[in-house]
DNA sequence: TTAAGTGCAAATTATTTGCAGTAAG
DNA sequence: CTTACTGCAAATAATTTGCACTTAA
């Protein structure tokens, strides 16, 4: 049973130690305030945001998405030089990149496994894998 | 036995269809002059080209690198949102992204095995899966 | 000779930042 | 109150492009 809309991401932004202003409470309510896990560009979360009718600035959604990455509740996923993806799914594993629309989705996790992985060169640790499949309309 | 200096540039670029100019031909050796595989950026390859002494401007170094990849001499790599990386290795296989420097390596092949791969969904078809270790100093 | 390639400088695109005003603790 | 946050507009960074000139075929 849902308490008070927005406590849920009232409690997001607290995991993240950021103060719940009311231009983040909108954009993590776009994000996870359903439970879905979701993979934004910060134009597509700005045009997300005009059509809720909630009125957020472009600057401000670059440095709020960043705030959220910094403080750990989202991850930024690199797959297109041009343009930054952010994912509100924590865990590692493996997207699909849709080619032909330039959209970022999960892959089912559930099977992949990685085997024989690299060791990490000495002074270094493995910070994350990425695991990126990139698909195309099939010929 | 090595024959004219030049010669294995011109017939890669030859491979490419791609007209053997003065510029090309040193960048092309300066990428695979000597048969090891390289990594560069528009930037870093520019760079060397003005220590070998060669003058081509940076328009056309992010040009010509477009143009190897458009003519499936080279592969471009993503693995850091502001800048992009091309990797003279042609086949399917592991990098490694060190942070600390923003360099990217090969990452020995030998081992690595990716299983259960997901189903590339209906209509589509895997163009390629990237992986890329993340490396970070060792706390 | 003619289409492709080159080099500037200007244009674009994605993103960041300075700073004055606004709001949360 | 006091420090963080917001929004605009200007700044930046990587890359592309328009166009006159050069060069390979």
């Amino acid at each position: 049973m849902a308490n008070g809309a927005g406590t849920m991401v009232a409690d997001w932004l607290a995991r993240g130690g950021l103060r719940p202003t009311r231009q983040r409470l909108a954009l993590a309510e776009l994000l996870v305030g359903d439970g879905e896990d979701r993979h934004v560009t910060a134009e597509s979360l700005y045009a997300l945001s005009l059509k809720s009718g909630e009125k957020v600035s472009l600057a401000t959604v670059y440095n709020t998405l960043r705030a959220f990455c910094d403080a750990g509740l989202m991850n930024e996923v690199v797959v297109d030089g041009s343009k930054s993806y952010f994912d509100t799914r924590m865990d590692d594993h493996p997207h699909f990149y849709w080619e032909e629309t330039a959209e970022l989705t999960d892959a089912p996790k559930d099977q992949l496994q990685i085997t024989g992985l690299p060791e990490a060169p000495d002074g270094t640790e493995v910070a994350r894998v990425d695991v990126v499949i990139r698909l195309r309309k099939k010929a």
